[in-house]
DNA sequence: AATGAAAGCACACTGGT
DNA sequence: ACCAGTGTGCTTTCATT
């Protein structure tokens, strides 16, 4: 994990479907390296995987949320979790901290289905209190995070 | 947008780097012609591009929260925004309704690491409110939620 | 680890149904 | 809207350093 593998992982991240080509002209490497280098990454763990990226509105999934739920003491996570791949509304969900067990994020074709969500998610997935908060905008992010190296001893001095 | 449409989004979503031929196998189509129905998807902006997923554990960055965050009353959002960009730890953002303005999720080395975006945001980004949330875990759904086809009209009777 | 050569594939284009 | 053929470019394997 060197800095080129850090600038490969920042180039496929903004292109999935770069070729290696691509990428040895940016690294400054031949295509074929660069190939060995993508390989090792996904067998190591650190590329997880390429995905397209769907725009929900242009699907007719205009309304999208974010959904903090609690869970009421009898349900086992486990069920509640694979209950969740059900509800074809939920595009992800996180097991949290804090106030509430999960946060989902939901997208629908509009209210009426929201609701039926709800219905369904209280009344078949275990689910005890539910809090909602639209999503407005998702903000473009234009950083390059991955290409910083962290490390653990840059932090400020007190 | 017809359900072969929605059948190749779905697979382009789950392998990023399929091969035409791949998706016309799928779908039982020539390649020629699944070529030329992606590149529709991505005219008409559904298809919004593809990418590469990291695993940020891997990548040393193993604390990852949930932020809920407030701006200061004299912060435009447009300055805010483009100021995130510059904090590597933020990995994405919603602007939302409710009580608080936007949810950033940040992916910190550690808690020092943390603890400096905390004063960075509060101090140079106009933050005035922020409460966090761990992210234990996400949580991997299976559902193939694209292939469903919205329909207005199939929400419970009243 | 990185490279070059060559075989095997995938892709873009054209044209045709 | 779909498919076949063709030329071009990309990926892969192997040999070499």
């Amino acid at each position: 994990m060197d800095q080129v593998d850090r600038e490969l992982l920042s180039a496929l991240v903004s292109d999935g479907r770069a070729t290696y080509q691509d990428l040895g002209a940016k690294v400054r490497l031949s295509p074929n390296t660069v190939a060995e280098r993508v390989r090792r990454l996904q067998h190591n763990g650190v590329l997880t995987g390429f995905h397209a990226q769907v725009d929900l509105e242009a699907l007719g999934r205009s309304l999208t949320l974010l959904c903090d739920i609690s869970l009421r003491e009898d349900v086992a996570r486990g069920d509640f979790e694979r209950g969740l791949s059900e509800v074809p509304q939920v595009i992800s969900a996180f097991h949290l901290t804090g106030e509430y067990d999960y946060e989902l994020r939901l997208a629908c074709v509009g209210t009426d289905e929201f609701e039926d969500v709800i219905d369904v998610l209280k009344g078949t997935h275990g689910v005890r209190r539910l809090r909602s908060r639209l999503i407005l905008r998702e903000v473009r992010l234009s950083s390059d995070s991955l290409l910083r190296q962290p490390s653990k001893s840059s932090h400020r001095k007190r």
